[in-house]
DNA sequence: GGTATGGTGTACCGCCGGTACGGAAACTCT
DNA sequence: AGAGTTTCCGTACCGGCGGTACACCATACC
């Protein structure tokens, strides 16, 4: 890579950083190019040159916020997997290290791009959209398939729709966001999360006597 | 009420129902005042008299959407409850009668001012967001007083943390709207809420054998 | 050393939220 | 019944925002 183009590649993710932080922080809308522009200390001018619209700057947005996510999600998972083998019971420690992970979180989850964009999708263009189906059908196929072991060796006391189950992961994330923004409470999250977990745990360990 | 007065009063009505319907469809940023005031056939000077800003709408909004929501679970749990005396039993029927409200919708829940609100918080004021707690607060109270009662005669098999389990049904909503919107299939929250009333029961109802 | 290419700045457009103010109709009081 | 007030809405305008058009400069390559 030239030292112009290495130049233009560190400016476009110095503007990637600072419109993550103010979207997360103020919502989507709110965050004017102007000000993203201002705080990158370029013009109007170099914003367009990398990103063609507001849109492109909420792809590029997406697909690193998915990125990141999943990296999350591998690490707590195999970190739970080292501390049990057990698909439940390392199921189990992963959603109490997911909710550990959101309790120390000071300001609580900053947010999560998808819904924001989810709840402004006129905002957006059809990738966007499609971007953000293929990220919670890819949460789905993640869950889906470490529920799918655990019935394997735990048969379910009641029939469970797995699907829907592994669903549930992301709308008790998605749903305890909103929740948190709305009370002012933001680690309310943390709370459903256990509370989901506990769930799980209802529907897959047999009673105890 | 004078004839000028009542003229006023309908116009108020027809702006607050105009939008209601554009910002479920579109979002609240990306609905115009002068889209509004143009489907209304008036200009911005008339809806400015109603509402001295957008917030002011917003607040309507909320509050009209408050009121008609507690409206429909009170129709709905009441009915639950001629249908079965029993907490428990008439609670789950609540929640069953909850998904095929939400299933009849051909195109799915329109989406909640209140998750609208709370994703861009930023565009509204103080006001908005207290309301936006408050309503928040008053589902929490209105199911705690559901699951108490069944907790006072169906002892959980496990301990549980009711005010979390209260929250959940909201915390499912929300959550299964933005999850809907994400997907692009509208009826998934049908399937979380069942899947919710599943915990329930398996929560408070004693293994059968 | 000229020239394509990458990267940025300047000037401008149209739309939107919001303000200021004017004016017509209806209501009120005498 | 007529004058003044209130209710209700229109017109004209401002500043900020997303977006476009285009000029400009530095580097890379021949």
């Amino acid at each position: 890579m030239s030292r112009t183009a290495a130049r233009g590649a560190e400016t476009r993710a110095r503007i990637l950083g600072i419109a993550q932080d103010a979207i997360l922080q103020k919502g989507f809308d709110a965050t004017s190019i102007e000000e993203i522009v201002a705080a990158a200390e370029i013009t109007k001018g170099g914003f367009f040159y990398h990103f063609p619209d507001k849109s492109a700057l909420a792809r590029a947005l997406i697909e690193r916020h998915i990125e990141i996510e999943d990296e999350i999600f591998d690490g707590l998972w195999a970190r739970a997997r080292e501390l049990n083998d057990d698909p439940l019971h390392s199921a189990l420690i992963g959603f109490r290290l997911l909710a550990e992970m959101l309790a120390d979180m000071p300001n609580g989850h900053p947010g999560c791009i998808v819904a924001t964009a989810a709840y402004q999708d006129r905002l957006f263009d059809a990738a966007v959209r499609d971007l953000n189906r293929r990220a919670v059908l890819g949460w789905r196929a993640r869950f889906r398939a470490i529920f799918d072991e655990i019935a394997a060796v735990y048969p379910p006391r009641e029939e469970i729709d797995l699907d829907a189950l592994a669903d549930m992961v992301s709308t008790v994330v998605e749903g305890g966001i909103v929740m948190g923004k709305a009370l002012g409470e933001p680690h309310m999250i943390v709370g459903q999360i256990l509370l989901f977990r506990q769930f799980v745990k209802q529907a897959f360990q047999p009673p105890l006597h």
